[in-house]
RNA sequence: GGGCGCAUAGCUCAGCGGUAGAGCGCUGCUCUUACAAAGCAGAUGUCGGCGGUUCAAAUCCGUCUGUGCCCACCA
C-alpha cells in the first residue's frame, strides 16, 4: 500500500482529521466529496510518495467543489484597468424565463473554451454573462401561468402584470446561472446584466432617441404581421412560413348569368363589358373586404374592363377593375381580388390606385362588417363565405387541397393575419448598408466563409423594422403624445412631459431591439465607461447561424452606429445546431430532447463538454447520442487513470527538463510529438475548429502518451537509474502539457489533475503551452518502428492463438538496427522471455529490418499462419502492381512531381522486399 | 421561384488532387502490477449515378437523382 484512505465526513476543504489510530497525515489532497486521501508516514516510506487519487474517476465527486472556488478566487473576473491585452465574448443571452438545452451547453462550451485558453494566454479576458428578458417569449410564458389561475393579464392590469413578470424572472433567472456554474462556465459572475436593468434601458432609450433624432425611426400606418393569439405585430423574421393545405377558389365576380358563353379555363373574362371576372383565392373571408379587381395592364382579356366597375358578391357593392403591373396574367385566371386591409401586396396596389381600405377582421381575426358573416372567426367565416357563394353558382372551379405556403407566429404558431397599423418602424438602409460593408471590406469576418453569402443577401434586401410590440413586457417606447397631437421623444436625461393630457406610448420595443445593444450597453453604454474603452469591440462573437438575422444583423447595425463606426466585434463564429445521434432536430415534441443536466449527472460536465467540442465543426449542425459522451466520459477516466499511473511512478514536473542528449528516443519522440501537438491545438482554435483540436488531442493524449509512451515507459521505470529519473520528468512534462491544452474543453477533471501533479494553485491561471520548436524526427522514424515490430509480432500472437498474457520464449536479432536500445520495452510489451536452454525457434518473423524469433514450443497452426502470409503476400502483389503501372506510365514520370514519384519507387520498394520476405517465410513454413 | 449546402464503413461524421480515415457499433483473445469506463488483434467501403478535365479525382468541372437549410409579395 502506499498510501492510507480514510472515510471521513466531511469534504477535503475541512483540515485533515486523522481517523487511524497511529498515522500521521502529512499532506491531504484533492479527493472525492466524502473521502479524505491522506499521506501518511507510511507512505514517505514507499519508493515515490505520490499524492493518490481514487482508482476510478467519479465526475461528480471531482466537479463538486471546483467550480464556487474558481469564482471565490476571482479567476473569472475581467479588470478594465489591467494592462493585459483584451479579450472580450458576450454570451449570447439567454431568455431568462428558460432553461438551458443542449444547443445552450454547446454554445457554452465553444465560448468557454476560447475564453479559457486566451485567460492563460495572458488576456484580460472577459466571458460576459447576462440574460433577455425576450418580450413575447416571456410573456407568453407568464401569461400562460396565470392562464392556469384562470386570470388574464388584462384582468391585472398592466402595472401588475409587469411585477408579475418580473417575480417570474427572479425566480427562473437562477436556474440558468445554476446550470452555466454546472457547465463551468468562467464568466464575469460581477458583471452580470439584465436587458431590462437600469442601464441597458437608459442604452435603449439613448439609442431610440439618436435614431428618432436622425430620422431613422419613424411611425407609420403599414400591413404589418399580425398575431392574433399574442395581439401584437411582428417582424418578418419572427414569421415562420410553412406550407399548410389551403383551398383554393375560383369566384367569379360581377354578373353570374352574363357568364354562360364565356365560362372556360380562360376563366371567363368574357367578351361582353360588365359581364364578369373571375378571381382565385385562397382566402375567401377578406372578399368582404376587397376594393379591386386587379389585372395586368397588358392582358388583352380583360383589357375591356380596365377602369369599369364590377359588383362584388355578397355585398352588393361594386369595385373598380384596375391595372396593375404586379398580376402575373400566367397565374390563375389572371385576375386578382384586391384587399388593401387585409393583404400586403394588395396595400400596395391599393395605394398605386387610390384604392380604401377596407377592414374587415378585427385584431383577433374575426369579422366585423355588418352582415351575416359578423362575429365569424376568420376560418369560420372563410367557409361560410365560400358556401354562400356557392349558392350563388358564384365558384366555378375548387382545387383541393391547395398546398401553399402560409406565415405563422414563430412564437405560438398561430397563423399569422396581415394587418393594416400604425406602429414604429426603424428605417434600415443606411445601417445596413454599414452592416454590409464591415464584413465586406474584412473589418469583420464570418466563420465559416460559406455564410456570408446568406448574411449579404439578408442586409442587402432588408425591409424596414418593424420595432413595436403590442405587448407589456419590454422597453416601453419613450415618445410622448401630447393633446393637442404633439409627438415627443423622450431621452434618458430628458424630463418626460407633464400636464392635462399628455399620455406615453403603450407600446413596446421589440426584444431584439434592446440584445442588439449587447456587445457595449453590457459594459455601461451610454457612460464612457474604462469597461467600454477597455472590451469594445468584442473579439468574437459565436452563436449560432440560425440568429445570424434576428441578432447578429441587428448588433452589426446597432454597434456602427451607436460606436462611431467601430463594428461590435471583429469575427462571428457561426456554430450549428445540435441534433439527436441520428441527425434529428431534437425537439420536446418528437421526444429526443436531452436535458444537458441529466448527462452532466450521469457522465460529468466534461463529458458532456468534450463530446460537443468534438463534434463542433464550423457552422455545421452536431450531432449528439448518449453513448458518445460515455465514450468521453471513458476518456477522461483514461486521463484520470494515466494521471494516477505517473504520480504511482514518480512523476515530476520539478527542475528543467533535461537536455536532448539525456533524453531516450521515447522521451525524445514523445517530446517532439508533444510540441507538434501543441502547434496543432494552437492552429485549430485560431480557425474555430474545435473538432479538430478535440480529436487531436484525444488521438494525441490516449494513442500516443497513454498507448505507446506509458507503456514504454513502464520498462524504463522497471529498470530503474537515470534513465527512470530522466523519464519520470519527461512524463510529468507531457502530462502537465497536455492537462493544460486539455483544459479549456475539460476543465474540471484537468483541474484535479493538474493541481495533484504539479502542486500549482489552478490549472485555470497557468501558462497555455507554447511550442519550445523541439522536433525529432529520427526519434519519431525510431520509436515507429518499434511500434511496427510490436504491432507485427502481436499480431502473429494473435494469429497463432495464443493468450496476451502468455511468455513466450524469444530471440531478437536487433544489432546493427536502431532497435537494439528497445529490447527491454520490445519483450515487455510482447510478454517475451529470454531464449534459455533448449530454445527452439518454432516462428521468425523478420521486420523492419530486425528478427524475432519465437520458440512456441510445439509446433505453430500453419494454417492460420499461412492464411496471414498469403494475404500479405496479395496485398503486397497489388501494390508492387499498383506502383508498377504507375511507373511504367511515362505520362507520369514526366509531369508528375519528383515528390510523388519517389513516394512511388519508394513503395515499389517496400513491396517488393515485403514479396521476397513473405515468399521466404512461406517457404519456411512446414508442409502438411 | 431564387440562393446555399450535403450524399464517404452498420450509425454519426472528418478528409477536398497523389496508397480510403475517426468515434461509436461489430468479431476474437485477455483482469498483461494506471484504467474491463480497459488492453491487444481483426473485419467492413465500385467515397450517390453518368459524363468530362488531369499523368493522377472521394477530392476539380458538367449533369442527373436523392436530401437538408435559407430567402421570396405566387393571389
Amino acid at each position: 500500500m502506499l498510501r492510507d484512505v480514510y472515510t471521513l465526513p466531511t469534504s477535503c476543504t475541512t483540515p485533515p482529521t486523522v481517523v487511524a489510530p497511529g498515522a500521521k497525515p502529512i499532506r491531504s489532497c484533492y479527493i472525492r466529496a466524502r473521502t479524505l486521501c491522506v499521506v501518511t508516514e507510511n507512505t514517505q516510506q514507499s519508493n515515490h510518495s505520490a499524492p493518490e487519487l481514487p482508482t476510478q474517476y467519479t465526475p461528480a465527486d471531482v466537479e463538486g467543489p471546483l467550480y464556487e472556488r474558481w469564482v471565490e478566487r476571482g479567476y473569472f473576473e475581467a479588470d478594465e484597468k489591467s494592462d493585459k491585452p483584451p479579450y472580450t465574448v458576450v454570451i449570447p443571452p439567454p431568455n431568462v424565463t428558460g432553461s438551458l438545452h443542449l444547443g445552450h451547453a454547446f454554445e457554452h462550451t465553444l465560448i468557454d473554451a476560447l475564453t479559457r485558453r486566451k485567460r492563460m494566454q495572458g488576456h484580460e479576458t472577459l466571458w460576459q454573462p447576462g440574460m433577455d428578458h425576450a418580450g413575447i417569449a416571456t410573456q407568453n410564458v407568464v401569461e400562460r401561468e396565470l392562464a392556469k389561475e384562470g386570470v388574464s393579464r388584462h384582468d391585472l392590469g398592466r402595472e401588475a402584470f409587469v411585477e408579475r413578470v418580473w417575480q417570474w424572472k427572479n425566480e427562473s433567472g437562477g436556474q440558468i446561472s445554476g446550470q452555466m456554474r454546472r457547465l463551468g462556465d468562467g464568466v464575469a459572475w460581477s458583471r452580470e446584466r439584465f436587458t431590462m436593468d437600469e442601464g441597458l434601458s437608459k442604452a435603449v432609450q439613448t439609442i431610440f432617441k439618436r435614431l428618432y433624432d436622425d430620422e431613422l425611426i419613424y411611425r407609420a400606418e403599414r400591413i404589418i404581421n399580425w398575431c392574433p393569439r399574442c395581439l401584437t405585430a411582428i417582424s418578418d423574421i419572427e414569421v415562420e412560413y410553412q406550407d399548410d393545405d389551403g383551398e383554393l377558389v375560383s369566384i367569379r365576380y360581377g354578373d353570374v348569368e352574363g357568364a354562360e358563353q364565356s365560362d372556360s379555363t380562360e376563366g371567363g373574362g368574357g367578351r361582353r363589358a360588365g359581364a364578369s371576372i373571375v378571381v382565385a383565392t385562397t382566402r375567401a373571408e377578406t372578399m368582404l373586404g376587397d376594393t379591386a379587381v386587379a389585372v395586368h395592364p397588358e392582358d388583352e382579356r380583360y383589357a375591356h374592363l380596365i377602369g369599369t366597375e364590377i359588383e362584388l358578391p355578397l355585398t352588393g357593392r361594386r369595385i373598380p377593375v384596375v391595372a396593375d403591373e404586379h398580376v402575373d396574367p400566367e397565374f390563375g385566371t389572371g385576375a386578382v381580388k384586391v384587399t388593401p386591409a387585409h393583404d400586403p401586396n394588395d396595400f400596395e396596389i391599393g395605394r398605386r390606385h387610390d384604392l380604401p381600405n377596407l377592414a374587415v377582421l378585427d385584431e383577433r381575426g374575426v369579422i366585423t362588417a355588418h352582415g351575416p358573416f359578423q362575429g365569424l372567426d376568420r376560418f369560420e367565416a372563410r367557409s361560410a363565405i365560400v358556401g354562400a357563394l356557392r349558392a350563388e353558382g358564384r365558384i366555378v372551379a375548387e382545387k383541393r387541397p391547395y398546398t401553399h405556403s402560409v406565415g405563422h407566429c414563430s412564437r405560438c404558431k398561430t397563423t399569422i393575419e396581415p394587418r393594416l397599423s400604425m406602429q414604429w418602424w426603424v428605417k434600415v438602409g443606411p445601417l445596413a448598408k454599414a452592416a454590409g460593408d464591415a464584413v465586406r471590406d474584412g473589418r469583420v469576418a464570418i466563420h465559416p466563409k460559406e455564410m456570408e453569402s446568406r448574411y449579404f443577401g439578408w442586409v442587402d434586401n432588408l425591409h424596414d423594422w418593424c420595432i413595436s410590440r403590442q405587448l407589456w413586457w419590454g422597453h416601453r417606447i419613450p415618445v410622448w403624445y401630447g393633446p393637442n397631437g404633439e409627438v415627443v421623444c423622450v431621452g434618458p436625461d430628458d424630463e418626460a412631459p407633464t400636464g392635462e393630457g399628455w399620455t406615453q406610448d403603450t407600446d413596446v420595443l421589440d426584444t431584439w431591439f434592446s440584445s442588439g445593444l449587447w456587445p457595449f450597453s453590457t459594459l455601461g453604454w451610454p457612460e464612457q465607461t474604462p469597461s467600454v474603452g477597455k472590451f469594445y469591440p468584442n473579439s468574437v462573437l459565436v452563436t449560432g447561424y440560425d440568429i445570424l438575422f434576428f441578432w447578429v444583423a441587428r448588433m452589426m447595425m446597432f454597434g456602427l452606429y451607436a460606436m462611431d463606426g467601430t463594428p461590435p466585434f471583429h469575427t462571428i463564429a457561426l456554430h450549428g445546431m445540435v441534433r439527436d445521434q441520428f441527425g434529428k432536430k431534437m425537439s420536446k415534441s418528437f421526444g429526443n430532447a436531452v436535458n444537458p443536466l441529466d448527462w452532466m449527472d450521469a457522465y460529468g460536465s466534461d463529458a458532456v463538454r468534450f463530446t460537443l467540442a468534438r463534434g463542433a465543426n464550423p457552422g455545421v449542425d452536431v450531432p449528439i447520442g448518449e453513448d458518445w459522451v460515455q465514450g468521453s466520459r471513458n476518456f477522461a477516466n483514461k486521463i484520470w487513470n494515466a494521471t494516477r499511473f505517473a504520480l504511482m511512478n514518480g512523476a515530476t514536473v520539478e527542475g528543467d527538463l533535461p537536455p536532448a542528449e539525456q533524453l531516450s528516443a521515447a522521451d525524445r519522440w514523445i517530446l517532439s510529438r508533444l510540441n507538434s501537438v501543441v502547434a496543432e491545438v494552437d492552429a485549430h482554435y485560431d480557425d474555430y475548429q474545435f473538432a479538430k483540436l478535440s480529436d487531436t488531442l484525444f488521438h494525441f493524449a490516449w494513442d500516443e502518451v497513454f498507448d505507446w509512451y506509458v507503456e514504454l515507459s513502464k520498462t524504463t521505470f522497471m529498470a530503474g537509474g537515470p534513465a527512470a529519473e530522466v523519464s519520470r520528468r519527461v512524463l510529468g512534462e507531457v502530462l502537465d502539457v497536455t492537462l493544460r491544452l486539455l483544459h479549456p474543453i475539460v476543465p474540471f477533471v484537468t483541474e484535479t489533475l493538474w493541481t495533484t501533479l504539479t502542486g500549482g494553485e489552478s490549472v485555470v491561471i497557468a501558462d497555455w503551452p507554447k511550442d519550445s520548436g523541439f522536433r525529432d524526427a529520427a526519434a519519431e522514424r525510431e520509436i515507429e518502428t518499434v511500434q511496427q515490430v510490436v504491432t507485427e509480432v502481436r499480431r502473429f500472437r494473435s494469429d497463432q492463438g495464443l493468450q496476451p498474457g502468455q511468455k513466450v520464449p524469444a530471440q531478437l536479432e536487433l544489432t546493427g538496427t536502431a532497435l537494439a536500445p528497445h529490447e527491454a520495452a520490445m519483450r515487455s510489451l510482447l510478454r517475451l522471455q529470454p531464449a534459455g536452454e533448449g530454445f527452439s525457434a518454432t516462428a521468425s518473423l523478420p521486420v523492419a529490418g530486425a528478427k524475432v524469433a519465437l520458440d512456441l514450443s510445439g509446433t505453430i497452426d500453419v494454417e492460420a499462419e499461412r492464411k496471414r502470409l498469403t494475404k500479405d503476400l496479395g496485398a503486397a502483389e497489388k501494390e508492387k502492381a499498383q506502383a508498377t503501372a504507375k511507373l511504367g506510365n511515362e505520362a507520369f514520370l514526366a509531369k508528375a512531381p519528383e515528390k510523388v514519384v519517389d513516394k512511388i519507387r519508394g513503395r515499389l520498394e517496400a513491396a517488393e522486399a515485403d514479396i521476397v520476405r513473405i515468399t521466404a517465410q512461406l517457404a519456411a513454413l512446414p508442409t502438411a
